[in-house]
DNA sequence: TACTAATTTGATAACGTTATCATAATTTAG
DNA sequence: CTAAATTATGATAACGTTATCAAATTAGTA
C-alpha cells in the first residue's frame, strides 16, 4: 500500500453533499472576509463538511497561493542549552501570526548548512532565521527568500541581525567585579573559530587600561570550541585543571560564556578553592546549568527568548514589506544576574 | 507587494529554454529511475536549468503526490532539557529519508496540543510523534495519520509507545545504592499528575520489602511540577530546604529526575550537608547540568537520542507498512552512570 | 410595473508538478 | 530493406484549492 493517497473529503464532495456549487462551498470554507453568501445556505455547506468529514488540505491551498506560511530556522546544534528557548520565542511569534517552524540542525557543518538553505529554496520556506555556522557562510544561495541573521559578529554587517550587546554585558560584569574590588581578572573565552575572541580580548585589555590595572597577558585563557556542549565543557576543564595549579590566581575569572564558567566552577570546586571567597567566577548566557550549580552561577543574561522573538518579528515584518533599506542591527541588552559565584574580594586573597 | 509570488523559473521556462518539451524537462530533472533520455538532451536540459535558474517547486510536486514528506514532533517545552536531544535523534533519522520535522510546543496546555493536532491534519503530516501533555490526551483528531507517542506510562497501552524502562532503571540505582551500603533512603518523585509517581512509589516500598529494610513513609517526597524547569527546581528546592533540616536524614536520596536531584544536591551544598559523604544523591534522566553540578550528579541515563531515533524509526516503518498489527511497546533500556554525587555509606553518618 | 442596483451563486481557469498514454525516432532481426 | 521491437520524446490529464468573471436571483426605486 506504501504511501497511498488517503482518500480524504475534498471541497467537491461537500459540494455533491449539499447540492451547491464547489465555489460557493470554497467561500463558505475558507471564510475569506466580504464575501456575500446567504446564512441558510452556509449552514448547509457547514453541515454536509462535518458530515463528510472534511478537513482543509493545506498542501493544495498552499499550491494554489504559492505560499508555505513557514518559516525556517537554521541552527547548529539545538542541544546547545542556548538554542532551545531562542526557538521557543521564534515559536511563540510564528504561530500567533500564523506561520509554521521548520528548524535545521547543521552541526557546525557548513556543507550541511548549505544543502539546507537549498532545502529552504525548493519547499519555498518564506523566510529563515539564520545563526550562521561560520563567519565564512554563503547565503546567497538564498537570495529570493528573506532571512535575518543571529549574530552579534561585526562580519555580518550587510544583513540584517539580532544579536546581544555582548559587550556592554561584558563591561557590565567586569565593572560589577572591579566594584568588588577584583584587581587581577582572568579573561576565559571558547573557541576562535567563531569570532568573538578578539574583540573579547581588546575589551578586557581597555578595561584594564581605563582602569589602571596591570595585566597579566597569562590571565588571557582560551579553550577550544567543542561540536557538543560536553565536549566544550571538558576542554574547558582541562584548561582549567592546570590554570588552576598555578601559584597566583586571579580573584576573579570573566568567561564568555556560562560552560566554561561552570567548568571553572566545577573544577574550583574540587580543588578546594572556595568560590567565592577565592574565586569568583562570572559567566555569560543564562544557561539554566547555572542556576543549579553549586554555588549557582553569577552570569551576564542573554534574554534569548526575546532574541528570537525579536528576530521572528524582524523577519515578519521584512516578509509583508520587502523594503529595500540598509542592513538593520539590533542589538539587545543583557543583564547581570548576580548569584552565588561571585562575591567581594575578602581579606583571605593571596 | 506584500506576499507576491516571486516569479520564480518552472519546467516550462527550462522547456522554453532549451526547445524541448516540458515532459522531457520533467523527466530529467526529478531524476525518476528506469527512465529513458538520451544523453545529449539530458545535457542539453540540465544546461537550460542552470541558466534560468530553475528550482524545483517542493509545493507543486507535494501537492501532485499528495504528500509532504514531513513528521510532526509535539512536545511540551523545548526547554525542558530532556527534549533538544530526543528532537535531535528524530531529526537524524528523519532526514536521512528525506523527512523534514516540524515541530509543536503545547507548554503543557491541552488546549494548544488539540490546535496542534489540527494543524496536523491540514497540513497533511504524514506521521506524527506525540509526547502526550497529560494521560487524558485525545488523539482522535488524528485518526487518519499514524502517530506513535513518547511515553513509558501504562496509560497508552492501545498505541505504539516508545519509552525508557524507567522501572529497571530505578532498580538499578537502588540496587547500586544498597551495594554502597545505604538502608535508609528516600525518594523524591515530582508532579503527580503525568502519571508515574504511583509506580514509582510502589517499587520503592517494594524494593524495601525485598531486602527486609524498614521505610519511613517520611522519606517519600513529591514536589510540585512546574510548567518551566526553573519552576520544577525552585519548587523542588523549597520541599528540600524543609526536609535536610530534620534531625534524622536518609543516607541516599533517589530522585525521580534530574532536576530534583540537582535541587537536592545544592540545598545540602548550601546547607553544608557534604555530598557523597553524608549524603549520595542520584538522579534519572542524564541532561547536562548534571554534568556541570558540583559534585557531577550520579544518574539513571536514558539515551535520549536513542529514544528519538527510535521512534523515528518506528513512525516510518508504520508510514511505509500501515499494517495494523497490535500496538507496539518499546522500551530502551537505562544506564546507571555514576558521578561523584554518590558514594558509600561512610562511619561519620548518623 | 419596469428598470437599476445590490446580493448571491455557478462555471471555470489557473498554480507547477508527475504520470499516463500516444507518437516519433531509432535500433534490431529476419 | 522492411517489419517488429526498442528507445526517446511530446501532448495532456490530473491533484484541490482560490479567484475571477458571468449569470441568476433578490431588493430597491421611480
Amino acid at each position: 500500500m506504501g504511501k497511498a493517497t488517503k482518500n480524504r473529503a475534498t471541497i467537491i464532495d461537500v459540494a455533491k453533499e449539499c447540492g451547491l456549487s464547489q465555489a460557493t462551498v470554497a467561500r463558505v470554507l475558507n471564510g475569506q472576509t466580504g464575501i456575500h453568501v446567504k446564512e441558510i445556505t452556509r449552514k448547509r455547506v457547514l453541515d454536509a463538511a462535518k458530515r463528510v468529514g472534511y478537513q482543509r488540505n493545506a498542501i493544495a491551498a498552499n499550491f494554489r497561493l504559492q505560499q508555505t506560511n513557514t518559516i525556517a530556522v537554521s541552527i547548529a546544534d539545538i542541544t546547545n542549552p542556548f538554542y532551545p528557548e531562542l526557538v521557543k520565542g521564534i515559536q511563540d511569534v510564528a504561530r500567533e501570526r500564523g506561520y509554521s517552524v521548520v528548524q535545521f540542525y547543521n552541526e557546525w557543518n557548513p556543507e550541511v548548512e548549505q544543502e539546507h538553505f537549498d532545502c529552504m529554496v525548493r519547499t519555498r520556506v518564506e523566510g529563515a532565521i539564520l545563526s550562521p555556522s561560520d563567519t565564512a557562510t554563503d547565503f546567497c544561495s538564498l537570495h529570493a527568500i528573506p532571512f535575518v541573521l543571529l549574530s552579534n559578529s561585526e562580519e555580518f554587517a550587510m544583513y540584517d541581525t539580532i544579536g546581544n550587546d555582548s559587550r556592554s554585558g561584558m563591561r557590565l560584569a567586569l565593572e560589577r567585579l572591579y566594584q568588588l574590588g577584583h584587581r587581577r581578572m582572568a579573561l576565559f573565552v571558547g573557541g576562535s573559530m567563531r569570532s568573538g575572541v578578539n574583540w573579547r580580548a581588546e575589551l578586557f585589555l581597555e578595561f584594564h587600561r581605563e582602569k589602571g590595572m596591570p595585566v597579566s597577558l597569562e590571565n588571557l585563557l582560551e579553550s577550544d570550541f567543542g561540536v557538543s556542549s560536553t565536549s566544550s565543557f571538558n576542554a574547558a576543564r582541562r584548561i582549567m585543571n592546570e590554570f588552576l595549579d598555578r601559584p597566583v590566581l586571579p580573584t576573579a575569572i570573566f568567561s564568555s560564556n556560562d560552560i566554561l564558567a561552570l567548568a571553572t566552577l566545577q573544577v574550583a570546586n574540587e580543588k578546594g578553592i572556595r568560590v567565592p571567597d577565592r574565586l569568583s567566577v562570572v559567566g555569560m548566557d543564562g544557561i539554566f546549568s547555572g542556576e543549579v550549580s553549586s554555588p549557582p552561577l553569577t552570569t551576564v543574561q542573554k534574554n534569548r527568548r526575546e532574541i528570537g522573538r525579536t528576530a521572528a518579528l524582524a523577519l515578519l515584518d521584512k516578509i509583508d514589506s520587502p523594503h529595500e533599506g540598509t542592513a538593520k542591527k539590533q542589538l539587545l541588552s543583557c543583564k547581570l544576574i548576580e548569584r552565588g559565584s561571585m562575591g567581594p574580594v575578602s581579606a583571605n586573597h593571596g
